[in-house]
DNA sequence: ACCTGAACACCGTTCAAGT
DNA sequence: ACCTGAACACCGTTCAAGT
């Protein structure tokens, strides 16, 4: 470690290091804690060094961000438009889920940095692609970044210690019906230890409803009407 | 104004006037300038005075989230659950929308708050009372907090002056398909001014989207089928 | 020309000294 | 007992002084 301070102190610094850096600090240490002044200490480097590669600490965000998008995996040229999408998809949850700030981060942002663009511009490409029209894609591609509730994600992933799934007593009579899915969940799980929801089934399964929709819309020949609008 | 400040002066502090003042300061001037010590001073308070009221600003940040959540219209007491579902969530979304920095701050937080489970809580009770069975309704509320993109919400609204349509040409050739798609959007808008999308729209293609894969799962008996995964 | 230490204008929070 | 000023350990960033 002190080894790979010292490599790294010599490779004179440049914009990517900076960026990695600061990805690896967020990842390990989270977001709230990423500070110019400990990223520099980080890089064995005085804190005005980075404004050689960054203009300020939102250019560095926006760096960051690029570099989560970035390891999305390429689209996989297949042939039906909702393997290809789905399979997308997917990878980019993967890559969210690999650095927790991510999505926080990114929704924080007010311009969409290039990577992000390219991604959105490419998952368009799909639709279309797929023979969607330009106004089915539009309102398709709004769906997929909604969330109807701001809430509810982590909601019952207690990750406490040694997970016993029982939720505090209190809770459960303040909020019976919280209660109740919470226990049908750590009850059908066989391996209940830990965090009691399945996240990427039920990733899936949200998907897999969307996706269901959109292709119905798609063969119905769906449009808005923009004259009852 | 400045008389508002004379009489807020006089009234002892407590909670609920922090609380309030808080969310005021952040709806006015955004989140990332609130701070203890501006918040304060918009009170005509000594910044310790603060912390007879919260306990530090994590806590400061819970205690706005249970106002915004506060604003959120009780559920009418319809017969179906779909359109008490509908009514209810487009209800919070107005509450978020009042308060841009709200959803940000709700990801944000380790526990949700009281009111954050208690509006969750009734949500559930909605679906219940509707038939749905434990199983299903704990994958729907998972599929109403998810999110498939990490992205999109404001893609479009150029929130620029008065909006012209056309994205800046450099874009266009990067990002083809997002040209497609912003123009064809501004297009078919009649007042085509300031914002391309019509945010509640999309947002109610995509809440109906997902309200119809619910009431089908719903009406076909689906079960997750724990044997299977 | 490049680099960087000190400085500026902020933070959240502790704590001891005042009433 | 309550209140609060000063202080502590931080921030992001500017800028002038050093090489």
């Amino acid at each position: 470690m002190a080894q790979q301070v010292e490599a790294a102190r010599r490779v004179p610094l440049n914009r990517d290091r900076v960026l990695r850096a600061a990805v690896a600090l967020a990842d390990d240490t989270g977001i709230e804690s990423l500070s110019m002044r400990r990223l520099a200490q980080e890089l064995g480097v005085v804190p005005m060094a980075l404004y050689k590669h960054v203009a300020n600490k939102e250019q560095l965000l926006d760096g960051m961000v690029d570099v989560v998008v970035a390891g999305i995996d390429p689209p996989a040229g297949g042939s039906d438009w909702r393997g290809t999408v789905r399979q997308r998809i997917l990878s980019a949850r993967q890559a969210l889920l690999r650095h927790r700030w991510a999505s926080r981060v990114i929704e924080s942002r007010s311009v969409p940095t290039p990577a992000v663009l390219a991604y959105l511009d490419s998952m368009i490409g799909m639709f279309r692609d797929g023979g969607f029209s330009v106004d089915l894609t539009h309102h398709v591609m709004h769906a997929m970044g909604s969330r109807l509730m701001g809430f509810t994600q982590e909601l019952f992933d207690d990750s406490g210690a040694a997970g016993q799934a029982a939720p505090p007593a209190g809770l459960a009579a303040a909020y019976p019906r919280i209660a109740e899915l919470a226990g049908a969940a750590a009850h059908d799980r066989e391996s209940a230890v830990g965090r009691s929801c399945d996240d990427q089934f039920e990733f899936e399964f949200a998907l897999d409803l969307l996706l269901d929709g959109f292709d119905r819309l798609h063969r119905q020949g769906w449009t808005s009407a923009p004259g009852t609008r």
